[in-house]
DNA sequence: AGCGGAATTTGATCCGTGTCAAGTACTGAC
DNA sequence: GTCAGTACTTGACACGGATCAAATTCCGCT
């Protein structure tokens, strides 16, 4: 994903507005009427980066803003009582960070970056007197806390039902579908992760990973070197992972 | 679960009011003010009844209203393409059903009743209403919300991690802390759900779960009879679950 | 109380992954 | 360019859970 660092983060190094941001269509103004994307952006603080393993943010901190990535991609995950690595998922551009929050006041995972990552941050006092009076930004919230859920859900029913294939091939299909809605190319890609941050996230070991990649790409649906990806069948992927087109 | 609609269904047949919910404390407006809960209430429709076994919501259809059960337990599941049942989840009084439907405006699982059921509904148009005025309700909408995400991810790296046993024990002990916050006997309850029922839920066949029990019923952790389980080491169950206390 | 169908338990076998152990390829630093 | 350290691949083997099959228990019904 160096791609997304280039084509999202260099490309447009230091943007003032949401409405000159290369996410804009992806991104949390998206779907506000004008005047409230207006008065969002007032209160977003932006142009902050972070170098590559860098800790974004920590469990148990309170929940002081809304974090959403603009370039760069990070691991949330969390630490079980016995030391180990519960990887969540992965964030991509646009995506917002640290919802979980909202349970209880203060983040639930330790979300850090897999590579140099630039985002922005929306406080959350000025979120909460903006949705006071925005209709439509709370609505977006809500929209996106739904969506976040429904995700995570739809991701546990791909754990408890696929076998090892399925699930990598599910890993890959989604990743490809979310780049290829960042208008960056869903077949050509570089990952972020590490071999054992996909096992751990999809609960499975890393040669059990490695293993899945190699027969997809004996079958010719990937070519794979280290981290580079070529998806050639896309439909056989997104099919053996459950997920349409 | 025979016992829910006992005590907390037939004991209060007809409430009039949330004060009056032998709920009240686990409840939507626990955490609301005074005068906020008041302003929910009259919003509130009250009172109705579903038959063992009958859909209460069913994926694709609108997000009319947001559901509260109050007594009786439910199934969250959805259907894969290929026909296969997912189960998300089971329902107990006190808790609200159906908020992946914020992502879309409609809901996206299908929700069924394992035994006779009453429940709650608050009509979307009135909840946005209140939502406007109400900083409490707004607050506590998405504090619902955020819970909702943060036990659906914990869950699926109990899923990720755990082994059969792992996710059985889980299982169970989570279902006893949420019966007694509920007021009800940890460790003596009925299933409402079958094994099928369970293994979906857990990513297991029904043939694992019930030598998992088997194995806890040797190990005298539990006595089991049918759906009536006894639960005799709950600290043992909690920690190979991977549970607090 | 007794009957029939469904749910659950129990048993035997097989396959997919985890585990352990090398070996190979990549990456970044000098 | 070379070197060292890390990430990844590949192989052999063991074990947990899926699968298939049968026996048993439970529950609603008459």
């Amino acid at each position: 994903m160096a791609t997304i660092r280039q084509l999202l983060g260099a490309a447009a190094p230091v943007c003032v507005s949401c409405r000159d941001c290369a996410l804009k269509p992806i991104c949390l103004p998206a779907h506000l009427p004008g005047d409230e994307a207006r008065a969002l952006e007032a209160a977003v603080e932006r142009g902050r980066h972070l170098p590559a393993g860098a800790t974004l943010l920590r469990a148990g901190e309170p929940m002081s803003a809304l974090f959403v990535v603009r370039s760069g991609s990070a691991k949330r995950y969390s630490v079980t009582l016995d030391g180990a690595e519960q990887v969540h998922g992965f964030v991509l551009p646009g995506e917002a960070v640290g919802l979980e929050g909202f349970a209880g006041g203060h983040f639930t995972c330790e979300v850090s970056t897999l590579e140099p990552l630039s985002y922005c941050r929306v406080p959350m006092s000025k979120l909460e007197q903006l949705m006071e009076r925005l209709p439509g930004l709370r609505r977006e919230i809500l929209r996106l806390l739904g969506q976040a859920l429904e995700e995570s859900q739809r991701l546990r029913g791909e754990l408890a039902q696929s076998d090892a294939r399925g699930r990598v091939a599910h890993f890959l299909a989604d990743l490809s579908q979310r780049l290829a809605r960042r208008g960056l190319s869903p077949n050509e890609f570089r990952l972020s992760m590490s071999r054992a941050d996909i096992a751990r996230h999809l609960g499975l070991t890393l040669e059990t990973v490695s293993r899945a990649l190699g027969t997809f790409k004996r079958e010719g649906w990937l070519r794979v070197r280290a981290r580079d990806i070529s998806v050639l069948r896309p439909d056989a992927l997104a099919a053996l992972g459950g997920l349409p087109a």
